[in-house]
DNA sequence: ATTTTTGTAGAATAATTTTCAGTTACAGGA
DNA sequence: TCCTGTAACTGAAAATTATTCTACAAAAAT
């Protein structure tokens, strides 16, 4: 396991939400040198603490303003059925996350698409054409309080 | 609406994947100059369709490797106590995620802890200590295969 | 046909990242 | 206690990158 210190996670708090800023306004906020925050970021880097930089896009203003999540259940679970499931369901560029949970429904994945319509489309050409699909469950969003990538330490 | 073209939405793509490569190897990829790069990514910020730039973490690094969906019912629905259980639940930094939903439950949301202990600590302390909540329904994550950040273009 | 706008390229400049040499703090072992 | 190795730090120099500026070309508007 990696030792992170308070610095680290302050640190990693900044950069969670800003990782333009420059070293040296990090090494300001930090009370630090700009060659120790240097360090510092490229060791989380060497870890694997800090996986990628992305830019987060506004969904709205590339009309993908329509999010739903959607709980699928399987007709079987052989291992077989599951990979197959999972290798299709990836391929789904309107799917951004899919999940293998606990409960009633075997998975939960939540989708972008433009509209209602465009959302009744992907289900009837895209989703439920996949094999071993028993039942699937849709919610749609009706207001996105928070959606963080951020991860509070 | 913002005006966006395919050279835009590669670059979207680029930058949504890897935001840190510089403008010289985005310009190389798109068979663009620098400058060419640069303005249409500052246009990108100005217009809003790049909110921010962050760095992913991995959640295993941090403590955080249990997941899970949380799906919540109010007992009533008067904006009075949906604007209290909104504010509440933002509150908690457990909680990366909180969607408002149709269907049978009101509220869904996501939560990161270090495992199963602390998820029922912050089932008993934090989310039941919220006023107005009816019924929760928890589903754990069995696997994460998907959780992106990019919109495919 | 002409003007305006938009997008682009290349050079110059400003700023930032990265490297380097040297210093300090500190834990473990003799 | 003292020594020694390690890790983290600092400040300056070098390398790279971002940003600005001027100029040009193509497309759209008048």
């Amino acid at each position: 396991m990696i030792r992170l210190d308070a610095i680290d996670h302050q640190l990693l708090g900044l950069l969670q939400h800003d990782s333009k800023q420059t070293n040296k306004a990090l090494a300001n906020k930090l009370n630090l040198s700009i060659t120790a925050v240097y360090e510092r970021i490229k060791k989380l880097e060497r870890n694997g603490v800090i996986r990628n930089y992305a830019a987060l896009i506004d969904p709205e203003k590339v009309s993908r303003a329509f999010i739903a999540f959607c709980q699928i259940k399987l007709i079987q679970h052989s291992e077989q059925h599951i990979k197959l499931f999972e290798k299709e369901i990836l391929r789904l560029k309107e799917v951004l996350s899919c999940y293998h949970i606990s409960g009633e429904y075997d998975y939960i994945i939540k989708i972008y698409v433009e509209n209602m319509a465009a959302y009744r489309e992907f289900m009837v050409t895209k989703l439920t054409a996949i094999a071993h699909i028993g039942s699937t469950q849709s919610s749609f969003v009706i207001n996105e309080l928070k959606n963080s990538t951020a991860i509070e330490l």
